[in-house]
DNA sequence: CTGAAAGCGCTAACAG
DNA sequence: CTGTTAGCGCTTTCAG
């Protein structure tokens, strides 16, 4: 009745529990071919009843084909990967594909090794966050021979294919806005990431889009690590110290962004009559908030979505086929007014 | 130049390349066994300057080892399983074992479907969330040969090893401290998941510990889907307009509750002197808020490190050694009072 | 220190 | 519809 726990089942346990060949064995097991029905039930049962589960290990290096995707992101610590990995594995459930995940810490090295180690396993794909990679990097993901889906951003240049948006753009489109609604003395808060390209590119079109209005950031604070939310208050309340006549604090998240907000009507302050805000992301979160924080849709679902399409589009083409569909997919995020960014009447 | 992408270099190729055998190519690759300074050298630069990537796949077969640990976890949606697989991930990290993660979103035969496709790729063990399982993954588990550690909860009996906490317990003994405070008239607010066990076990632990002192839970509301924070703020309000004499609400999650100790400010309520609050997770963004929600602990991180160190310890054991180190973890965690759960002097 | 042979468990490609 | 024969790319084992 036990079965030894050391040596697992395989497809010839099943074919001599059985009594039909190995080879219609893995038939009926993969669906493949035609079986008759009768010998299809009787494997059925003697597969389920030794409790048989097949090793992919065998049959990946066998039929030269593996059902895995790799995906590989510099964080779970905050939502935005998360979600993104949501989408997915919302596309991939209807498909044979199965993501692996990997995380970089925002380090080129460790993304590097990450690469290198999934790439072993002989994935049918990558989906990459970022642009920027090392030589090896880019060079593993140039070799591969596989599909390669870079997401989040498209200021750059990718390896192959590409989902996501224009940061640059994002904060450009954020200042004009900021600037159209009569703001001048604006302060800008964010992360002190040298390694968060994204983060650097929203913030470059921020100054962009103002200083084509003529205008320049007045204030600036960064922070590093710790809880999002306090970090917005103690830089909201450092920077309003230091520059007590900013009208207009532009977050570089929807956390801190909720932080300072706290902050401000805490302290009594008119939001958005005296100070405007805005953040960016459209986390869910902000639903809850005493006012709605203006924002920009990050579209990290529907990034994570169009990226595992692409694999599976790919993966179902013969070799080197032209793919049909758009590899190179910019979405373009729409401005969340919200609150707190509308001057009152 | 220009190599064909779609064949993949093999050991041979790298052999060929070099001049020396596959054998003493692998064994160059992996640090196995003694090889000259020279041949090594040689065979590394071959290596790399072909980008050559070892076949795991292959490899795996041949060895019959697998680096592979699969980590099943119902969501990625909150904060919750992300910190756990951070806390994973840190312990595997100083080895070569790898972390592949399936999510089950709550559902019983999805998580049987995961475990079914993570065993075929013969992992070393299995990290998976809750003690309760199918009939089908419980075999599945059984038979698997591999340590197997289910994680998050500690009521209930283990197929294997087990880390967590008891929610049955952290219900009971914020009841206690709830009721030590002098809160007599309680709301409970949480989820409407019947699925989530842990929710369930914290909610029986309330009312057990709240019977002990003679009180009995006054109003509750559950929910589903949807901000966590908006929620928090709707049943609060719903819950306040259909009982107005509730002195303590108690929320299954801090995020519903961080949503009513808003709500509960805007309206000008005195926290804690009117009411008291309750969360439960200890999450980071507590620390932002206006006042410090008084929460529990879930241990998260801890339960990842603890759990991957189980898998690790026991896969360095010869096969069926009795393992040195405890496989039955229960944390205990603690309470912060924050500011919500004192009434004022 | 290095190499040759024999599989790991499965599937592709043919035969019947 | 079913079975047979070769490997897939690597590592184990055993000889040198």
């Amino acid at each position: 009745m036990t079965r030894p726990k050391h040596r697992p089942l395989t497809l010839r346990d099943v074919s001599e529990a059985c009594g039909v060949s190995e080879m219609t064995v893995s038939r009926v097991l993969r669906n493949r071919g035609d079986v008759s029905a009768a010998t299809r039930e009787k494997v059925l049962t003697a597969a389920k009843t030794l409790g048989y589960v097949p090793n992919q290990i065998a049959g990946s290096l066998a039929s030269q084909r593996v059902n895995l995707v790799a995906v590989i992101i510099p964080s779970l610590s905050n939502m935005v990967f998360p979600e993104v990995l949501t989408g997915v594995n919302k596309t991939f459930d209807d498909t044979p594909l199965q993501p692996v995940v990997g995380v970089t810490d925002y380090l080129p090295e460790k993304e590097e090794q990450v690469l290198y180690e999934m790439l072993s396993w002989r994935p049918s794909g990558v989906i990459i966050a970022g642009l920027e990679h090392t030589d090896a990097t880019q060079a593993m993901l140039r070799n591969a021979g596989i599909p390669v889906v870079e997401i989040m951003d498209t200021d750059g240049n990718p390896v192959d294919a590409m989902v996501g948006i224009s940061h640059r753009r994002a904060g450009r489109k954020m200042a004009e806005a900021i600037v159209k609604q009569g703001y001048t003395r604006i302060g800008f808060l964010g992360t002190k990431m040298p390694l968060d390209h994204r983060a650097r590119k929203r913030f470059e079109g921020f100054t962009e889009g103002l200083t084509h209005a003529g205008i320049e950031i007045e204030d600036r604070e960064f922070y590093n690590g710790g809880s999002a939310l306090a970090k917005g208050r103690e830089m909201t309340q450092a920077m309003l110290e230091r520059s007590p006549d900013l009208d207009f604090l532009y977050y570089s998240n929807d956390m801190i962004g909720a932080g300072g907000m706290l902050w401000l009507m805490d302290q009594g302050v008119d939001v958005p009559g005296q100070i405007g805000l805005a953040g960016f992301n459209g986390v869910e979160l902000l639903a809850g908030l005493p006012r709605q924080l203006a924002t920009m849709d990050a579209c990290r679902f529907e990034i994570g979505q169009a990226a595992a399409q692409i694999i599976v589009d790919r993966s179902a083409l013969p070799e080197d086929a032209e793919p049909q569909t758009p590899q190179q997919i910019t979405l373009a995020p729409k401005i969340t007014y919200g609150e707190t960014l509308r001057r009152r009447g």
